[in-house]
DNA sequence: TGTTAATAGTTGATTTTGTAACTAACAACA
DNA sequence: TGTTGTTAGTTACAAAATCAACTATTAACA
């Protein structure tokens, strides 16, 4: 018995949340591409600087895990754009603080609240206890530790 | 500091997903990676032929909800390296029957066990509630109905 | 100092994906 | 039959991701 035939593809956790995360992205997605032009990194990048504030690029792949490279492109975009400036450190001349433009800020405070709403809204098919069992474990699952990575 | 300000990215669920489906796909695209030189199309491809049997591409499609043009180059890839072969209906030449070669049940095999250890593993460090809710939920979120869609 | 190693970030070459247009085959029906 | 529409699958071209090599700068230390 344990037949191995009965495996359920829909079932494996990397297929499943693969799925998932698909799905529940491309209404969110739609907005900041459609009002925008953003691409999926370029937003995660103004989200970093909005929520977050300054920072270098170096930073934000810590925080986010982004590879340096995708990082690079998606703040030079950024930057063509005014949507965040690049100071140079007097100290450490390779490092550059990035920080929201006043256009930055206001996409970045007009897509928080798309980002809220549409939370909201897929919470809103589930019960508070699943809400709260999901993100716990959603968490464990991306391995973000407790310890913020400050 | 102010009112939005407590918006937190890790807590944003298509980004949670995100993170938590990268991140659990990881070790397990290594495997598929180094040991068959696959794509992630191409293995749920041949996931697909060996879980279900003998389809078509749209049948495929259907399944998973993957693009035609994926699809069309995972089995062209599979093909070629011999994992699968294609025959065309009589009736309907415009639909081919895709089949598991020798070779291409070896590798499913193969891979399903892997996917199996893996699922488990990610499985270990939920409680057996956690890993339930999770699973309903992710479900729910995937947009797949309830019923197993045979 | 001079040399080597490490770090922040960029660039280029290649691979993979996305979008749209395309071919070939079948269906529907006047 | 012929015309129009639909479907399965492929291909072409543009957009984006990946990986490695690169520049510029700082650190380490003999």
């Amino acid at each position: 018995m344990g037949e191995k035939d009965d495996f359920d593809l829909q079932n494996f956790l990397p297929y499943l949340l693969n799925q998932a995360a698909e799905e529940s992205s491309l209404a969110f997605q739609q907005v900041y591409k459609d009002r925008y032009g953003m691409l999926r990194t370029e937003w995660r990048v103004l989200f970093h600087l909005g929520i977050y504030g300054r920072m270098t690029a170096k930073e934000i792949g810590q925080r986010s895990k982004m590879h340096k490279t995708k990082i690079s492109r998606a703040v030079a975009r950024l930057g063509e754009r005014r949507f965040l400036t690049r100071q140079q450190d007097e100290r450490d001349r390779r490092l550059e603080y990035l920080e929201l433009t006043h256009q930055g800020r206001a996409a970045y405070r007009d897509l928080l609240g798309v980002a809220q709403t549409y939370d909201a809204k897929l919470s809103a098919g589930l019960s508070e206890e699943e809400d709260a069992v999901l993100r716990r474990v959603l968490h464990k699952l991306a391995g973000l530790g407790s310890d913020a990575g400050d």
